[in-house]
DNA sequence: AGGTCGGATCTTTTT
DNA sequence: GATCCGACCT
């Protein structure tokens, strides 16, 4: 391929990007601007250069999904295989380390992946082990501890109580989670990371090894990295191999697992001699919805900075929709989107974006009452149900018998009458030997200690495994699950499931023999041992959620999940104060600004089209809630914006861009006190001046009237 | 061993 | 309102 092929269909900064010879690049790119071209020109610029060999290229992005589009595009400028490549996510390409370097990592060769629901049952093993009391030490938080330190790269060893009772407590758990994991050779999310950067800065040989052989280092979505992802590149780029990064700091959403935009601001202080490249001109939105979205983002600090542009049309205006609650909202949505397709619009290319799941369902009733398909995104995934975490859980134990999590989750699935006094028997031996919970059954079983029950049924269970792993040596990957399903009983367990659940079970089973026929590795798996790369599949690419995505229905989705999405129409609802923002969000400054970024991803998804709302009166949680519409509301420039009225008769406040009181102070929604009453929020407000009379709903005692001159409100 | 009941809680989600 | 979790009961 030449040189100007690469380039030919690129903008000015694009090319710059893709060219530039300063090995450290930070690409500021913007929503829109052609972020994955640059990076997948980049590295075709790198090869035809002779830069770098397709071995030299080292490729990092966050989600399977991205690393997927990512290798196809590079395999199609390229006109070949990705040769030698190490393109994946942070945590695909540690896995394959581990798996090539366990010794040296400390981990046994049949090390397993935790997700999860793995940890967290592992964290709540580990509190029950130091004989906490799980009410008072919620495993989840433990988890959140565990996870949060593993980010920071710190092992407990590494973190100091400081006096604080809850913290010696939180990392003793840490540190006796991280123990048993150790010991029966389970490694979670954080920890495939936090492990291979150890392998790396301990072995000065094998770091040498990869330094040598990685020249160019390119990170997608930047702005997401954590502590220990950004120390893990430095710790690859060492001095002289070429960085490439790229992000948006205006898009940085996920602040609350770990992600620290400040590396986009670290980089530039580590590498003093990086070039910084903008992409500025977008080639997704209509200019009226770009200048919304500048608009709305300038009111954030620290920023990096970008307006972003385009040479495209203007478009048509922003429709605003005041609804009268979240019924009316949906069902204005619908109504515009069945209006959009009769008018030739795919329901595939409209989009309902909101801020919670919760509101999902509001939506859901509203097409199916219109008989408009859907599809909701996000959910359980295909490797996360229950029937096929049990029947891995089978094959895990089968090949190794060390696998605490996959013991605990089917020693009794389905039950052979092992109950909780046994498991809790063995649970301790476990603990107090220092032994896996296979070890410890053996352990208690040489020396005749179980009940004779439990006896039976524990030796029973054994032999099973032991007969399983005979039996599927040698097989074929759908076989042996063909094997396990079998030899498992959980078909003959899940038909005695009431109603169509366990058929659907039963279904997926099979669904996952087919899986195991069809499983490839990915090009950068195909040297480990095909079981291990069929697990680490299993645990590290869930699988997509439910089927049908191909038919042509209407997305909904979260803000999160939409990042990196686009859509010719876009409905973003719920523009509400304590929704959107979030109420958990709005006290503090960084918070409310990553909220804002959330609204900014939003509006950028849109191509064509894009309709805001808000209900004056939202269900949530149960109960009703009179919220004032969304400070974002008031960033955009309201020439940008048109309100939308559905008749005349419907309640609505005009959208008032200030908002604001009726003399006394009060608005919509807004929360008071009153002397004898207590606490309230108003739900309407009438007459003007002297004469304005508000409805409010108590706390304590229920809906009253009050004339506002004399009911003494005072706002709270 | 398994089911049922009451209480607490309720962002966002990937790997 | 819905769900998840633990305690309690059968």
């Amino acid at each position: 391929m030449q040189a100007n092929r690469i380039l030919d269909r690129l903008n000015r900064a694009q090319q710059t990007a893709v060219t530039t010879a300063t090995p450290q690049s930070l690409v500021l790119a913007g929503a829109g601007s052609g972020k994955t071209r640059v990076l997948v020109h980049r590295i075709a610029w790198c090869l035809e250069q002779g830069l770098a060999a397709p071995s030299g290229v080292l490729a990092v992005t966050f989600t399977n999904k991205a690393a997927a589009e990512m290798r196809g595009r590079i395999e199609d400028l390229l006109g070949r295989p990705l040769g030698g490549m190490w393109v994946g996510t942070f945590h695909g390409l540690c896995h394959r380390l581990l798996r090539s370097h366990w010794r040296e990592a400390g981990l046994p060769e049949q090390f397993q992946i935790m997700d999860n629901e793995d940890q967290q049952k592992a964290v709540r093993r580990a509190i029950r082990g130091l004989n906490l009391d799980e009410a008072h030490w919620p495993a989840k938080e433990a988890q959140w501890f565990i996870n949060a330190r593993k980010d920071e790269g710190k092992r407990p060893a590494a973190l100091r109580d400081e006096g604080d009772l809850g913290l010696k407590t939180m990392i003793d758990i840490y540190r006796a989670y991280e123990e048993a994991s150790q010991r029966a050779g389970l490694v979670d999310f954080g920890e495939l990371l936090l492990r291979s950067y150890e392998l790396w800065r301990d072995n000065a040989g094998l770091l040498r090894h990869y330094r040598e052989r990685f020249f160019q280092v390119l990170v997608d979505e930047f702005q997401d990295t954590n502590a220990l992802q950004y120390a893990w590149l430095r710790l690859i780029v060492g001095e002289q191999a070429n960085f490439f990064v790229v992000g948006d700091d205006d898009q940085s959403i996920y602040s609350w697992r770990g992600a620290q935009v400040e590396n986009m601001q670290r980089f530039r202080r580590d590498y003093p001699r990086h070039e910084l490249i903008r992409l500025e001109q977008n080639y997704r939105s209509t200019g009226t919805i770009l200048d919304a979205a500048n608009a709305l983002i300038a009111n954030n600090t620290g920023r990096l900075g970008k307006e972003l542009w385009t040479s495209g049309s203007r478009g048509e205006a922003i429709k605003l929709y005041a609804a009268y609650n979240d019924i009316d909202e949906a069902r204005f949505c619908v109504d515009r989107i069945r209006t959009l397709h009769a008018a030739g619009d795919r329901f595939a290319e409209c989009a309902m974006l909101y801020r919670v799941s919760a509101q999902s369902r509001v939506l859901e009733d509203a097409l199916r009452q219109a008989e408009v398909p859907y599809r909701v995104h996000g959910g359980f995934k295909f490797y996360e149900r229950a029937e096929i975490k049990d029947a891995l859980a089978y094959l895990r134990l089968a090949n190794h018998r060390g696998d605490d999590p996959a013991f605990e989750r089917v020693i009794n699935t389905p039950t052979r009458g092992v109950g909780n006094r046994t498991l809790d028997e063995i649970r301790n031996t476990a603990r107090l030997e220092r032994l896996s919970l296979w070890a410890a059954t053996e352990r208690l079983l040489a020396s005749r200690e179980f009940a004779a029950r439990a006896a039976t049924a524990v030796t029973g269970f054994m032999r099973l495994i032991d007969d399983l792993a005979a039996r599927i040596a040698g097989l074929g990957l759908d076989s042996v699950l063909e094997t396990v399903i079998e030899g498992s009983g959980l078909v003959a367990h899940f038909q005695k499931e009431k109603g169509d659940r366990g058929l659907d079970r039963i279904e997926n089973l099979s669904e996952l023999v087919t899986a195991a026929r069809d499983f490839e590795p990915d090009e950068n798996d195909v040297e480990m041992p095909l079981l291990a790369a069929f697990l680490g599949h299993a645990a590290l690419e869930a699988g997509a959620g439910q089927g049908g995505e191909f038919d042509d229905c209407v997305q909904l989705m979260t803000l999160h999940s939409a990042k990196g999405l686009e859509f010719q129409n876009v409905f973003l609802v719920g523009l509400e104060e304590g929704l959107f923002p979030h109420q958990r969000s709005s006290s503090d400054p960084s918070q409310l600004e990553e909220e804002r970024r959330l609204c900014y991803v939003g509006v950028t998804r849109a191509r064509h089209r894009l309709v805001l709302s808000y209900a004056e009166c939202r269900r949530l949680h149960g109960s009703d809630f009179y919220p004032q519409a969304s400070r974002f509301l008031r960033e955009f420039p309201s020439e940008l914006l048109e309100e939308v009225r559905l008749g005349g008769d419907i309640p609505s406040h005009s959208f008032a861009l200030p908002a604001e009181s009726s003399g006394y102070g009060l608005k919509l929604g807004q929360r008071v006190l009153h002397r004898t009453f207590g606490e309230g929020v108003v739900l309407h407000l009438e007459g003007r001046g002297a004469h304005t009379r508000v409805q409010v709903n108590f706390a304590g005692g229920g809906v009253k009237w009050l004339v506002a001159a004399y009911a003494g409100l005072e706002v709270a």
